[in-house]
DNA sequence: TATTGTTATACTCTATAACTATA
DNA sequence: TATAGTTATAGAGTATAACAATA
């Protein structure tokens, strides 16, 4: 079948959630890549940040600042732990404490530093007044 | 454990990336919920809004619209026949083209509507000049 | 050769329910 | 009773590889 002669019409593109989800989804990507290297996940990189900036916090704390479910925190807690990124002590009989190791500290910095420059990527985009919708379409769209 | 007696500090509140991410999450789920009771997810609501807009379109087209892999298209619209929302037609002996019911116009035009009443919702908290990092913020911390 | 639809598969993220041990 | 951590599980969404039929 011969290709569409004009592009598809796309309803969708009238509606700025729709852009806020592909813009969203664009930039996750990008990071996840940047922080690739770094072979750690945008989530494993989020907790790692929290905890460098509270120490001695549990899992449940972290869960509730970055809206990820307790259940959901005890392999990405395990995973830190595993690769030496976060040690966890004994609070008392029920709660542990989670604090970066040497190597989670040194991790972490490489990470927000990573954050960072992908912030600085899309700033500019983001930016200005007016035309949000057009805005977050720049992201999507770019390449 | 006595809770902390401050609020966990979150050093990903300083990056826009993170508001965008936690808005397009809580607006993705507030409009989940309102198609939920129209037996339909996000996902086959997009794709009955591209097909109206666009009669007897390919699934491969309808994909790259939306972002969507061709072999994640197959149960999409397998899904959509089986509702008996769409129907497929032979275009040549390989391409098939999808084409809405008039159950699956109907079903379109009510999603419509919601998309509609959703964004209304959120419009006011993503305009006006500057401030986006709070005003995205407002979206994933309203209740 | 390239494209369409398909199957199979796998990984991530997210979600709930239920259990234990402790407060 | 409520909370912290855990286990098991299930559903989305997303990704790749490979195949058959067809252009």
């Amino acid at each position: 079948m011969a290709a569409r002669a004009e592009p598809l019409k796309n309803p969708l593109e009238e509606r700025v959630g729709y852009h806020l989800r592909r813009a969203s989804g664009a930039m996750m990507a990008d990071l996840a890549q940047r922080l690739a290297s770094l072979d750690v996940t945008v989530a494993e990189a989020s907790v790692l940040v929290v905890i460098g900036a509270n120490p001695a916090v549990s899992q449940t704390e972290i869960g509730r600042a970055l809206a990820i479910k307790r259940a959901n925190m005890v392999p990405l807690a395990a995973g830190l732990m595993r690769k030496g990124l976060v040690v966890r002590k004994a609070a008392d009989g029920r709660s542990h404490t989670l604090t970066l190791t040497e190597a989670g500290r040194r991790l972490m910095l490489k990470a927000e530093k990573s954050m960072r420059a992908h912030e600085a990527h899309y700033l500019p985009l983001l930016g200005g007044d007016g035309g949000l919708r057009e805005r977050l379409k720049a992201i999507w769209t770019a390449r």
